[in-house]
RNA sequence: UGGGGGAUAGUUCAACGGUAGAACAGCGGACUCUGACUCCGUUAAUCUAGGUUCGAAUCCUAGUCCCCCAGCCA
């Protein structure tokens, strides 16, 4: 524990962190065992980021251990991708289960063996009604449900049906089997729920062997007492099922005796969290994949350029708590620029060209000017930039007739190129249709490596640019939200859905050192943002995400009061 | 009119009967070869009504509002 009082600021604190505290001071446990239970019907987003951060930063800071758990009892809707891509994504974000990587598939035989044993003392018995039966007689929130006329079968027969369904021989929904609880309560879930059921279906790991599958509830509460789980996190939807979960254990011979807690799960403004709803984005086409840069999937986020700490900070920064609440999408980017700035090396790059010819600058001629790759890092050294008589500079940086803010280019004005000189506008030039073409300056050569002249003469703003000659053209996708709405209705997404999510740029210009860039690296496009090689690039065309832009004041100003 | 949860600055989270605090956002300023970063300052909250107490966000009572539950999904 002296880490903890290193660093006491760092040490979280929460109700499941209080209750985990108090049991180990009470010594209910020696360790605390957590564990993080995907379905694997859908990749991993960043509501799972917040349980995957919760369940193995417990284990880390308690000196315990979290298991990765999937919870595949449902072979109809899993698929071998969707484990492959878990267990990446959960290494990316920067946990490691060990040895501890378990199925509840696993656990079927165990399973099964204990619904025979409930079987056995009365508590739970084969029901031949429909589903739509079941329905019926489930009575409504207000109303209590109607007994199974086959509540009552004996012992023999229900476990002569039981096996049978294992067998194989009923199809599909003929019949279930129902824990025997109370079809009066209040509580749904024990109104004697199901706890097999029927489904020929081929299962990823365990192929054809099984037909009969156990429900969510009868698998893991066992499963988390078969693995010693001390500390069973999930969310709030799940509170209602703590009495069947207590239940269940409370009559099979378990080797352990978890207990559940339930926390808030996460929502994130303008995007929406929901497996159903993602599942739906990617199948209708209204994205490109699981990871395309829009979604708030681990893998697209990845693909974005979010880094894994940034995520992991963005989770520590909402904290833990039991209220419903949707987090502001600005906390995430908050998160994002604060891991990127520290480590993103700094380039030029031109989204929006506009050429600028240098008029009193020799034809033919160039220079290499020196550029720092980070400016509060002079560890990350230096690179070279190619200056010459004609460059090409941002569109939105040159404006014919400015407001009074305006800090940029405009006739008549000084500005400075960043590392190279003071470059003032002489006169915009414009095709027939009125629209500025080509900009044409004039350089001051006392002003080199962007320094002041001797004249001390001061200019407002300084412009990022790149060199007509040598700069590399290149694709450049802006994301926007996915969703025009803070919270999207999840019922009827596409209403909803922003017809501006991507933004594709074509005619990029970019610093030749960025041809180097690495798949994945982040680097920052200065004054603009932080960006990232996406894997679409090829040689001779680079492709680059925006991940996040730059904080800018000056988009508040203009937009706010104009000219 | 059933059962289970939850309400604290704009947002998210603290405060565990003893001065309501942080982060993000906002606003103002300093600095600046990125209108970035950094730094300084600042606005801003206990769902309501009663009660207990020297003292209540916290305990009690009665309300109000919000969320979840009627899958052989998880």
């Amino acid at each position: 524990m002296t880490a903890t009082e290193t660093a006491p600021a760092e040490a979280a604190r929460d109700f499941i962190r209080d209750i985990i505290r108090a049991d180990l001071d009470a010594k209910r446990h020696k360790t605390v065992v957590t564990r993080f239970p995907p379905e694997p019907n859908g990749y991993l987003h960043i509501g799972h980021a917040k349980s995957i951060c919760l369940n193995f930063g417990v284990a880390e800071e308690f000196g315990g251990r979290c298991h990765l758990r999937f919870d595949d009892t449902n072979p109809t809707k899993e698929e071998q991708e969707y484990i492959d891509a878990i267990e990446r994504d959960v290494r990316w974000l920067g946990f490691d289960w060990g040895q501890h990587l378990y199925h509840a598939s696993d656990y079927f035989e165990q399973l099964y063996d204990w619904a025979e044993h409930l079987i056995r003392a009365g508590k739970a018995y084969v029901d031949d009604q429909t589903q739509e039966k079941l329905r019926a007689t489930r009575g409504t929130l207000t109303e209590p449900g109607k007994n199974s006329p086959w509540r009552e079968r004996n012992v023999e027969e229900n476990l002569d049906l039981f096996r049978r369904m294992r067998a194989g021989e009923f199809e599909n929904g003929a019949r279930i089997l129902r824990a025997k609880i109370d079809m009066a309560a209040g509580n749904i879930n024990l109104r004697d729920p199901a706890l097999y059921r029927i489904l020929h279906a081929s299962h990823p790991r365990t192929g054809d062997k099984w037909c009969i599958y156990p429900s969510y509830d009868f698998a893991h509460g066992q499963s988390d007492a078969i693995e010693g789980i001390t500390h069973s996190i999930c969310t709030l939807e799940f509170e209602d099922h703590r009495p069947l979960y207590d239940w269940l254990l409370d009559n099979l011979p378990v080797p352990s005796r978890p207990r559940q807690y339930e926390f808030a799960r996460l929502n994130l403004s303008y995007t929406v969290l929901s497996k159903r709803v993602l599942t739906e984005l990617v199948r209708g086409g209204h994205v490109k994949a699981w990871d395309d840069p829009r979604m708030p999937t681990l893998a697209g986020l990845r693909r974005r350029g979010v880094p894994p700490a940034a995520i992991r900070d963005f989770v520590k920064r909402i904290g833990v708590a039991k209220a419903n609440s949707v987090v502001d999408m600005g906390l995430l980017e908050f998160s994002i620029r604060e891991a990127l700035n520290k480590t993103a090396a700094r380039r030029m790059a031109v989204l929006r060209p506009l050429k600028v010819v240098i008029e009193n600058y020799p034809a033919g001629k160039s220079e290499e000017l020196e550029a720092a790759n980070h400016p509060d890092d002079a560890a990350a050294g230096v690179r070279r930039v190619r200056f010459g008589r004609e460059l090409y500079v941002e569109r939105e940086d040159f404006m014919e007739s400015p407001p009074k803010k305006f800090f940029r280019l405009s006739p008549g004005r000084e500005v400075r190129l960043r590392y190279a000189y003071f470059i003032k506008c002489r006169e915009a030039v414009k095709n027939a249709a009125g629209e500025v073409i080509e900009l044409r300056c004039s350089y001051d050569p006392e002003t080199r490596g962007g320094n002041t002249p001797p004249d001390g003469r001061k200019v407002q703003a300084t412009l990022h640019w790149v060199s007509a000659a040598d700069a590399v053209p290149a694709e450049v996708r802006l994301y926007n939200p996915l969703f025009t709405q803070t919270v999207p209705n999840a019922g009827d997404f596409a209403a909803d859905l922003n017809p501006n999510s991507v933004e594709v740029l074509t005619d990029c210009r970019l610093e030749p050192a960025l041809s180097k860039a690495k798949a994945g690296e982040p680097v920052q496009f200065e004054r603009q943002g932080y960006f990232c090689p996406d894997p679409d690039s090829k040689p001779g065309r680079l492709v680059f995400n925006r991940t996040v832009g730059l904080r800018d004041t000056w988009a508040k100003v203009a937009s706010g009061k104009d000219g």
